[in-house]
DNA sequence: TGTACATCAGTGAACGCGCGTTCACTGATGTAC
DNA sequence: TGTACATCAGTGAACGCGCGTTCACTGATGTAC
């Protein structure tokens, strides 16, 4: 009836099959609530119902609800990570066309740029010093370097300040996910993956040659 | 001793010398609280402390916490409706010199794109749709029709897309206040009215005439 | 004007509730010898 | 291999706490006549 008692290969502890799994569901599940509403209008009991495990979990995994946001939290940074390494791995590329990729990065992943606001405006001490942390030592020097090339090598404008153009242009290629809902509802338009192309576009020209005849 | 008890001249209701201050110190003390913290964290005995009122008054004022945040709400909106009005009453403004007026009054009031990115990103239902419909029927159009008027009259290039544009323009203009606590760390700035005013004729320039060379 | 009463703004203690967390406990699994 | 024991992941009830809200009450102010 029980399962064979025949001697295990390893020794030492316990293997704890699911153990892992128990861990993931609650970081997933978490995941969804705290990137849909604030902290403290999450409560373990939610996510747990939603992961289909034990509140208790939270603390025995985690050692609490701030441990399991922060667990969340280096998880989404991971991901992060990821997603903008594959974009920056050609060294030749241009502001522009990392501008149209890193749109489309966006347009399939719309938590990030609330995760993102939501840490840097929001949230206080430890979480938010990584946010900005991150991109203060990888992303930010790299696409500085971006536009200090494109300037040197003539593509740009020998007047413009570097750091007030990055800042312009990551202004217009972040921005309509921002205020996104502002524009389905004003303008009527849907925020999807051929708008997105639209836009960037758009801003492509924008950006190079400005809006004046 | 007592105050005298001559006859006053208007029958009714008691005049209650104090109670419209009580009201506007409970909003004035919500809205520091709430435009600081998310609305859960944040207790009715925290502002009523902050106040210097009893914390029931809440409740025999506002109805309880939400009433209370409501009518800060609709105080802040009103705020905004005046900032604007005084923006835009000359009709033959360009977008460009809306741009430099309306990062001034961002640089004077730092809350409001938190604010609105709050109501917006992460709130649900009334607030929300109250604060869409503002920029939906008062602002989105006015501007809009702006930008078509610099289109028509041969200021701006014919094929520009009027609602891209303005959607561009506008996060160049207010993406700088968002990502604020990122440039003040990562670049070392400091957003202040002088930053402002030098982002804002980058701007200008990069808008009107792009970034090439 | 004087008196009895109604209504007002405001108080402070208490209520019930949901929260994060704790804890005694279970039964399966692995270990020692 | 067999037996006694230690350790594991996981459970479910309970705890204390702070929350939003309620309520009986007060004393001053205004009203009726």
């Amino acid at each position: 009836m029980a399962e064979s008692t025949a001697a295990k290969s390893n020794v030492g502890r316990p293997a704890g099959r699911d153990s892992e799994k128990v861990r993931s569901d609650l970081i997933e599940a978490a995941r969804q609530h705290f990137l849909a509403r604030e902290f403290k209008a999450v409560s373990i009991r939610q996510i747990a119902e939603s992961a289909g495990v034990n509140g208790a979990m939270v603390n025995y995994y985690f050692g609490g609800k701030k441990g399991l946001y922060l667990a969340m939290v280096e998880d989404v940074l991971n991901e992060l990570n990821t997603n903008l390494s594959s974009l920056n791995t050609a060294n030749e590329i241009t502001l522009a066309e990392f501008g149209q990729s890193y749109s489309l990065v966006l347009a399939r992943n719309p938590w990030w740029p609330n995760f993102m606001i939501r840490e840097v405006l929001f949230s206080e001490g430890e979480v938010r010093e990584a946010v900005i942390e991150k991109f203060g030592t990888v992303i930010g020097p790299k696409l500085l370097h971006l536009v200090q090339q494109q300037i040197d090598n003539g593509q740009f404008r020998q007047d413009l300040n570097p750091q007030l153009t990055l800042i312009a242009f990551m202004g217009m290629t972040i921005f309509p996910f921002l205020a996104r809902p502002v524009i389905e509802q004003v303008f009527g338009m849907k925020v999807d993956e051929s708008f997105v192309h639209a836009i960037s576009e758009h801003n492509q020209q924008l950006f190079l040659h400005g809006a004046s005849a």
